[in-house]
DNA sequence: AGTGTGTTTAATAGGGCTATTAAACAAAGT
DNA sequence: ACTTTGTTTAATAGCCCTATTAAACACACT
């Protein structure tokens, strides 16, 4: 059995692997091309040599992340029709991607919250991007209709959104926390993501009901 | 009209005032003790002179900022009286506090999450502490009090108190996000954040309401 | 005037960082 | 055998950083 890393096992893009994990661990400012050399066993000079800069070497590594990021979000759309499927589906395709990378929401969140460059970049590259307008314009045409059937209560679309990401992201900024402060075993940490992934979605659900219903 | 500010612009107070807005703006390893003394008007030499160390300076400026932050929670139990009332204070008096300072969640998120060792030093000063533990008691007895009462679902209390820290703190620090890449104004932003603090109270509300009522 | 105390600066040691450059090395093509 | 091309290293320039030290300064007390 030989899988993509064995095969792939290049100096560029072993720097490249390692420069990720780090760049998770510790944000950009903290990991120095030095110590992703050290790590991967090679001068710091084959870093510059692969990649130039450091800037470069950590944008390539951002974009994709966020790319990947991204796509998640608008698959949950195509393949549901009620509103309440669409959360589950959401909800757990995100909770999905992030349990494989449980480091990306912090490490986005930093990026982008300690460089306004990156920002910028961000915007003009995906936020104005006609992909990103048609998932809310999807999103939008859904609640409308499930609004109109009484089947949810008339919240806008972007609060909705913003309780899904904000539960959801906060889940994962907050193991670190959990694990540590609460002294939690591994085990215990990865139950804790399963449950929250439960209880999100029935908060979502049940505070989205009309009032009718009530 | 003399306020503490004017009357205490010592050359340490100043120190700290400085470092607090750039460790706030830009976290702990972006900033340098260069960069402070440059901004307050000195020579680098006496922020060492008055704080030794910069890891010093920082710890206290955390330290102090993180028990701002817990005892503001504590408060709004002793003043409610039903579940309802306390979610309602609870998420007003949180949002008055980070409107105040905005940076706060994402400052003290960054320095919890990439620095183990000051998790651990706030799991032994704060979260054993007895003070903690009785806030958490105290809700976890309102909460019993109000399910019993059939007022409220049968919810863990750290369920509930996870997803109002939640949906409260990511609202601050999605703030730069929400007006950069969707270029919003300042009044814009302070217009989004009461929204979110009204819609979060109703969504929490809602959302452990018990069967019965639904 | 002189002494002491606390404040501030200039200078610097010592280290790590990014990025570049020239040279060594290896493998393939001719 | 020689050249070419791509990879890797060693060395280093140049910068910024933290922390320390000795010296200058200012002010109060006697």
């Amino acid at each position: 059995m030989i899988n993509d890393k064995m095969v792939n096992d290049s100096m560029e893009s072993r720097i490249r692997k390692v420069a990720q994990e780090l760049f998770f661990k510790q944000g950009f400012a903290a990991t120095s091309t030095t110590q992703i050399a050290k790590e991967v066993g090679c001068t710091q000079a084959l870093v510059h040599y692969y990649y130039r800069t450091k800037e470069n070497l950590f944008r390539q590594i951002f974009l994709e992340q966020i790319e990947a990021a991204l796509s998640v979000i608008g698959q949950s759309l195509t393949q549901t029709d009620t509103f309440e499927q669409f959360i589950n589906c959401a909800v757990s395709m995100y909770f999905d991607a992030l349990i494989k990378n449980p480091q990306l929401p912090y490490f986005v969140l930093e990026e982008l919250v300690s460089n306004p460059e990156r920002r910028a970049y961000i915007r003009d590259n995906f936020v104005k991007k006609p992909n990103y307008a048609m998932f809310y314009m999807q999103f939008d045409a859904l609640l409308k209709r499930e609004q109109k059937a009484g089947r949810v209560a008339q919240i806008e679309p972007f609060d909705i959104m913003m309780s899904v990401v904000a539960l959801t992201v906060f889940t994962f900024l907050s193991l670190p926390m959990y694990k540590d402060l609460l002294s939690r075993t591994d085990e215990e940490v990865k139950a804790f993501i399963l449950h929250r992934k439960k209880e999100i979605t029935r908060l979502i659900i049940q505070g989205t009901l009309p009032e009718k219903t009530l």
